[in-house]
DNA sequence: CTAGTTCCCATTGACGCCCATGGTGGCCCA
DNA sequence: TGGGCCACCATGGGCGTCAATGGGAACTAG
């Protein structure tokens, strides 16, 4: 499987430190990816990673403008500035830092989700109404 | 990694010396650079810093431009006019000086910011309040 | 002579790297 | 089909290293 599919949940430990899900690093393992580049979801409370590769795709959208016009000053200030590297232990785990805190609300457990692309890492009970309430609008529309 | 990327937050001490991030001294060390050079943001209230060859950069991106035109005259204004040499002492800090106090409102705490091919100086407060106003922008739009 | 600056050296706290343990699920064999 | 063995993965913790920080002393310029 070369896509990050499904969703698991780890247990923070004492250092704060956070397994990533076999199932994952096996993805990542196959590109030899062993720095991760993070960055917020632009509308959930989840925080994004995948490996260096997706800032390509993102500065292409930069590339595309007057390189010193606001626009493209402001989306530099967020995919550059915005994100955080970060590295997985001899173990593949990562430290869950207060970046990700901040902005997910995440405390002493993570919820991974697969995004294809790239994988999420959620406070478990925000993943869990997100998913119903997602599930909820699906059925009210069809 | 070969660009400035991500962003950390350090505290100036009392001498006013601040440790720039051992991850963007690592990008500097690459090109051999002990010099950096120092300009006012265009856009927001920061200063940019990076190795003298971005100079070159600047002087071709104004070149392409119209030569009379109120935006290249205020470049240059800014970047050749208004730019300020710095050095790093051994332990990679950087004397806070009122250049950068000026501009940014920073008192006790820098935060740097990678933007790629240079790296940014801000107020802690105002780096946090630009970047989620940004991210509010795009969520908008989309 | 004084104030600002640069060069060192000390401290400490965070982080990276390593090894240990235990639990669970899968697999094999009887 | 049941039991037991084994491998892998999540988790816990020790320890060394390095970055960030603090401060002393020499040095220079005004």
């Amino acid at each position: 499987m070369n896509r990050f599919l499904s969703n698991a949940t780890n247990r923070i430990d004492a250092k704060g430190r956070v397994s990533v899900p076999s199932m994952f690093r096996a993805v990542l393992a196959r590109t030899a990816v062993d720095e991760l580049y993070a960055w917020q979801d632009f509308v959930f409370p989840a925080v994004s990673m995948a490996g260096p590769e997706v800032l390509d795709r993102f500065e292409r959208m930069i590339g595309s403008q007057d390189p010193f016009s606001a626009e493209a000053n402001k989306m530099s200030l967020l995919i550059h500035g915005g994100g955080v590297f970060m590295k997985l232990d001899g173990e593949g785990r990562l430290l869950v830092t207060d970046f990700i805190r901040d902005f997910t609300g995440i405390t002493d457990r993570v919820t991974f989700a697969g995004r294809g692309d790239h994988f999420q890492l959620w406070e478990p009970a925000a993943f869990e109404e997100m998913q119903s309430r997602a599930r909820k609008e699906r059925t009210a529309n069809s």
